[in-house]
DNA sequence: GCGCGTTAGTAACACGTGTTAGTAACATGT
DNA sequence: ACATGTTACTAACACGTGTTACTAACGCGC
């Protein structure tokens, strides 16, 4: 005795029309013609019956799934903040639901599991995907791309004719040690976010040689140390920074959390921000401006990334417009009382 | 010259079988004999063509969409940290990926805009669905799971046959206050993480009634104060908890986020932690233990909460269980340096 | 009265899969 | 030799929608 579906012939059969005739109606399909009094039958019939379109269904006939994917790496994720992922989405789903579209998630731990995000192309169950932080050397990816089908990517590819969005973080991380030798500092250290192997951290790393250089100071090895995202990692680094012979004065943390860490280091070491290391963080998370001393960062427009990496996506799937428009958004340094030795900033 | 699809006609062919042939090997059909050499023609065929079966086509004939939907209240990811969603979905994918699921993700401003998720059930488009946070009177949803439709809540509704995974917060918090009472504190504040119209927020609060009624202790509405998830709030409420007359010893905070407010507001007031102001959070984030001093909170199993809703929801849908099991995770109490006198805790 | 355009719809096919019912070919027991 | 069962498949229908091609009725100018 299990209630049956609603169907369109079942609209039809109750409106006194044909199937055909509730399909145009409540597509609302231009240039045809009918009877506002037949339109509204069919409006009634579809409302009383609670008729519900059966998205498969639909899709198979040709429409859209009315689903984009948005695919990240599961390490890449903690690269930036924990809440990266969450103000992409939120940005995102903004966007996308305008259109009337739904958002799919799915994730990868390495790369190499192409499968997940081609075969969701290929299986047509989603319109166009986001993919945050690929590689290089993704050949499937370009193919998918040069086929016609819908990419975006946050983070970006060169060389490739694919749309993506992304944070000139090299930009980012030169202003932040840009701030610090505004400061009068000339012994600057730097720990980063994550291994150089990642692009993050190896950008952000450039950025910090870029100001060094530019203002007339040579790289010294000694005074970099390599981060994992963890707290841990940057307590850990920055003990190791302070037992240099010649310590610092300041030092480039490219990530806020692991900024946290490093803070703890400098206070049990029996040292004083700013006044003995001057800190700046990388990412500004909510917590940046509650530790103590607040955080100077360099704040990153997340979920305007989610926002514009939509907002192209839905361009190329609707609007069919070009592929390869690349996006760069601008961060801005947020100056606290962490790289400041007048204590006078507010909380 | 756009290329066409691999249709499994075209498999077909390839191998020398009929279409039927192939549905039964890809999906190995049990009962159903296929020579060994056949069942490799396909395999190959499939393989050599780059099949990829359409998933519209799969779920209108019948089979699942494979999908399940994952729905919150943007209001109330903010309850918990912001980390919160993000560390259910994990548990969730671990799960919900083993049998071929995939997630489809969707918000709503509040909960009066069921349609959302309503449609996504009615319309085929998931197989079942998790629902973070939900309202008592939300009628719809009672009605599509008694239809059969597999519903788990992440929370819990009282009276109904529904699924759900819940964290006993109120017992949570009810551990954080004895804790302090066992510390000899005996004039403990309470600072909520939310509104009380929160669920969430007046379950904690009853915890921490619980605790000091059960120690004999009555209750002061005067030591108790209200945040709103932010740890500006924690701030501004901790302030005023400093400026009462005879003010506490310890404090809980039902976030730990509004804690780090708190606890930037006692320091500014010239005051430390633990020895003039015992603080417990809750929630346990990951900077937790390291702000200064490391914060003694409850640890909450998210990615468990995550996990457990997820072989529920499966259950529901694969093996047809009977719904309206409850399930309440415990939760931990953290011991860290910001409510304990003595000074030895490692960072 | 006839050709013609417009209006208001409909019949029929396409989308790509899962599945039930059926069918030849062949082995087996008596 | 013949009924019976088993093996290895296949033909045909179902799922619910979008859409193209077609039609019947009607108005209108000449």
């Amino acid at each position: 005795m299990t209630k049956r579906r609603v169907t369109s012939q079942d609209v039809a059969e109750h409106a006194g029309v044909s199937r055909t005739t509730v399909s145009f109606v409540l597509n609302r399909v231009e240039g045809v013609h009918i009877t506002e009094e037949t339109r509204q039958r069919v409006f009634n019939a579809a409302e009383s019956l609670g008729y519900v379109p059966d998205a498969a269904a639909q899709a198979l006939a040709g429409r859209r799934a009315q689903i984009i994917g948005l695919v990240f790496s599961r390490s890449y994720h903690h690269i930036a903040s924990d809440a990266f992922l969450l103000q992409v989405m939120d940005g995102l789903m903004d966007v996308v639901r305008k259109d009337g579209l739904r958002l799919l998630l799915d994730s990868v731990e390495t790369w190499s599991q192409k499968d997940v995000y081609l075969n969701l192309a290929r299986a047509k169950r989603i319109d166009g995907i986001i993919l945050s932080g690929p590689r290089s050397d993704d050949k499937e990816l370009r193919a998918l791309a040069e086929e016609g089908f819908p990419v975006v990517l946050i983070g970006h590819l060169s060389k490739v004719k694919i749309s993506s969005v992304d944070i000139d973080s090299r930009a980012a991380a030169r202003l932040a040690v840009e701030h610090l030798l505004a400061q009068g500092h000339s012994r600057i250290g730097c720990i980063t976010n994550a291994p150089l192997s990642y692009t993050a951290a190896s950008e952000r790393l450039q950025g910090y040689q870029d100001a060094l250089s530019a203002a007339g100071y040579s790289f010294d090895q000694n005074l970099v140390r390599y981060g994992d995202y963890s707290p841990e990692s940057g307590f850990k680094t920055m003990t190791s920074l302070l037992a240099e012979a010649n310590r610092p004065t300041a030092v480039f943390v490219a990530s806020d959390v692991v900024a946290f860490g490093a803070m703890t280091a400098v206070r049990e070491h029996g040292l004083k921000v700013p006044q003995d290391i001057a800190l700046v963080g990388f990412d500004d998370v909510p917590l940046a401006r509650y530790v103590d001393p607040p955080l100077t960062t360099v704040h990153l427009p997340i979920a305007e990334l989610g926002r514009q990496a939509g907002q192209l996506l839905v361009d190329l799937i609707f609007r069919q417009t070009e592929p390869g428009r690349q996006i760069w958004l601008e961060p801005e340094l947020i100056v606290r009382s962490s790289s400041v030795k007048e204590t006078s900033f507010p909380v």
